[in-house]
RNA sequence: GUCUCAGUAGCUCAGCUGGAUAGAGCAACGGUUUUCUAAGCCGUUGGUCGGGAGUUCGAAUCUCUCCUGGGACGCCA
């Protein structure tokens, strides 16, 4: 527990104390204990409405609840310096600065794991994100989604959980068939040979040049081969070719995965015979119309769904039932599956599966991450993989710069729609947020680097003004702000934060001096804030993998 | 039609388990550098929180209802 923590651990059990002390209600009646920090600082520095959630109890009015609180209040403890009621019965406490200065050796210590918390107690989480088809370029949907799975681990594992990121390699279903017949087509094309593109084939430009280059180390060798081992060999040169493309971009994104799971394996073992007998033993599984079909219903689906067609073979539910099964037999407690919108009418047929596989249908969570569009000239520009005219993730990253990119896609919470302004994003880069936090760091940086003396033991009775308050108490929330946006799933908490901070850095900047030759005191307690700034904001920007200049 | 996400300043969005006078950025206007980075800071203008009803000490927040917009509703994946 931080000293923030700390402090308001103790005014909370003192509140409770007080309304003990002053006969308001049995232990058992208090209500939980709210403690906040108003938004103007005239209210203090914490404030409770525990006085106006104690009317219907005691059955007596909010201001004399509080005044019989402050009677009974320990003014001594937790560094409380005065308190006051206000408005409708709100009790603000105006503390003692010390409880603050204390955050800076704690800062400084902690370094870079200032900000880890551990509400997750080591909880082993499976994250599942991009998980894009192995047939394209990834595009700005998939940016999106990457950008918030990454960022969304990060803070996970920054607040105690046990992290893994996962990307679902859909490479057993028809689209790997066409990606299939279009490599062969590019190929035999490449040779000089005719072979039509299937109709729903891939027509990027970059099938072509897999194409010529399987032509180039190949020869026609694949040519005069039984038609079903050629297929089976340009499937995996073809497979090969769109993972190296999805990992160098990925990579390129500041993002790793530390599994790739590919659904083909599901049926190399008895994985899909496996999930389907558990089904049908739990009674979950009936037969109708030829077809066998999933009970969904039972579990609040609007209706049942098909796992076995009349043609016998499985729908795409039946592996995405035994992947799950098989992220759960690793042993995850909680798996958390980013999806894009169009996904979201999915969401009760897979849980209904997580039930009938014998689980808490809170087990899967999923987060929808809502629709990018793409505006240039003031229009809106459709996508589409396959005509190779989409703007890819690539695209992306080196016309507006990784961390903007970064920064941009989480800064807005995820289940809103996003427009994507390439005109602006593109004129304007240097009024992008990003730069403004990035600003900051780089600021702090620069009076560190002029410090001469070092600031080992400073005296932090030099630490008053307003300012320097405020920035302290910015520092003490970054770790409840790692817990809450791991709470809620939430990285632009940690945007809004970032900026939050940055923005105080600037005004503390602009009104006071840090490096003064005539008072060294006071410029060494000084110091020791910035340092502390620059931690907590460079491992702020580090959460959503966005980089901290020393310099710029 | 059903489900779902959204509707807050001219624009883009925050708003934590309900709290005090609803906040930022951009845009507009006005200041600010013999001083550690002006990619900064300070100030002004700008609001029927989509409409209505309910819950209570108190609602942008919770409930219901209506309106508007996006998306999803296959024995496709």
């Amino acid at each position: 527990m931080n000293i923030m923590e700390q402090t308001e651990q103790q005014l909370k059990e003192e509140i409770q104390t007080a309304v003990i002390k002053a006969g308001l209600a049995k232990i058992e009646e208090i209500p939980t204990v709210v403690l906040e920090t108003p938004k103007d600082t005239l209210h203090g520095d914490y404030a409770t409405n525990m006085a106006m959630q104690l009317t219907r109890i005691a059955k007596k009015s909010p201001r004399t609840i509080a005044e019989q609180l402050i009677n009974h209040f320990d003014k001594t403890k937790a560094f409380i310096a005065k308190i006051e009621i206000a408005g409708p019965g709100f009790i603000n406490f105006y503390m003692d600065n010390s409880y603050l200065t204390n955050l800076i050796p704690t800062v400084l210590q902690a370094g870079e794991s200032y900000g880890k918390t551990n509400i997750g107690t080591g909880q082993k989480v499976l994250v599942e994100f991009v998980s894009a088809n192995p047939t394209g370029s990834l595009h700005l949907g998939h940016a999106r989604g990457a950008a918030y799975g990454d960022s969304l681990c990060n803070i996970l594992f920054a607040a105690g959980y046990d992290v893994s990121r996962e990307y679902y390699i859909n490479d057993a279903g028809n689209q790997i068939n066409n990606l299939t017949k279009s490599v062969e087509s590019r190929y035999f094309q490449a040779l000089g040979l005719t072979k039509e593109m299937p109709e729903d084939g891939y027509f990027g430009q970059d099938i072509i040049e897999l194409g010529k280059q399987i032509a180039k180390e190949n020869a026609d060798s694949f040519v005069q081969i039984d038609e079903q081992v050629r297929l089976k060999q340009l499937r995996s040169l073809g497979l090969k070719f769109e993972l190296e493309k999805l990992k160098t971009d990925l990579d390129a994104f500041r993002v790793a995965f530390d599994v790739w799971f590919s659904e083909s394996t599901l049926y190399d073992g008895e994985k899909i015979e496996n999930v389907l007998a558990m089904l049908r033993e739990n009674g979950h599984i009936y037969e109708s119309e030829g077809a066998t079909w999933f009970q969904a219903t039972t579990f609040g689906d609007e209706k049942d769904r098909v796992l076995i067609k009349q043609d016998n073979s499985y729908t795409y539910i039946v592996p995405d039932i035994a992947y799950h099964q098989d992220k759960l037999n690793r042993g995850f407690e909680k798996l958390i599956n980013v999806w894009g919108a169009d996904h979201h009418g999915y969401i009760p047929r897979m849980k209904a599966a997580i039930q009938a596989l014998g689980y808490d249908k809170d087990t899967l969570e999923v987060e929808i991450i809502q629709l990018v569009r793409l505006i240039k000239n003031g229009e809106v520009v459709k996508m589409s993989k396959r005509t190779g005219k989409a703007i890819t993730m690539r695209d992306l990253i080196e016309e507006i710069g990784l961390d903007a990119v970064r920064y941009f896609f989480v800064m807005r919470s995820s289940d809103t729609h996003l427009d994507f302004d390439m005109d602006l994003a593109v004129s304007q880069s240097n009024e992008n947020p990003v730069y403004y936090a990035q600003y900051a760091h780089a600021r702090v940086c620069s009076i560190l680097r002029q410090a001469e003396e070092n600031f080992d033991h400073p005296d932090f009775s030099h630490i008053q003004s307003e300012k320097e308050i405020e920035l302290l108490k910015k520092i003490g929330e970054f770790p409840n702000t790692v817990s809450e946006a791991a709470l809620k799933r939430a990285p632009h908490r940690i945007t809004s934060y970032i900026f939050e901070l940055a923005s105080t850095l600037h005004s503390f900047y602009n009104a006071e001096k840090v490096l003064d030759s005539d008072n060294v005191e006071k410029s060494r307690a000084r110091l020791s804030l910035m340092k502390a700034v620059q931690i907590t904001l460079k491992n702020a920007l580090t959460l959503i993998s966005v980089s901290a200049p020393e310099k710029m």
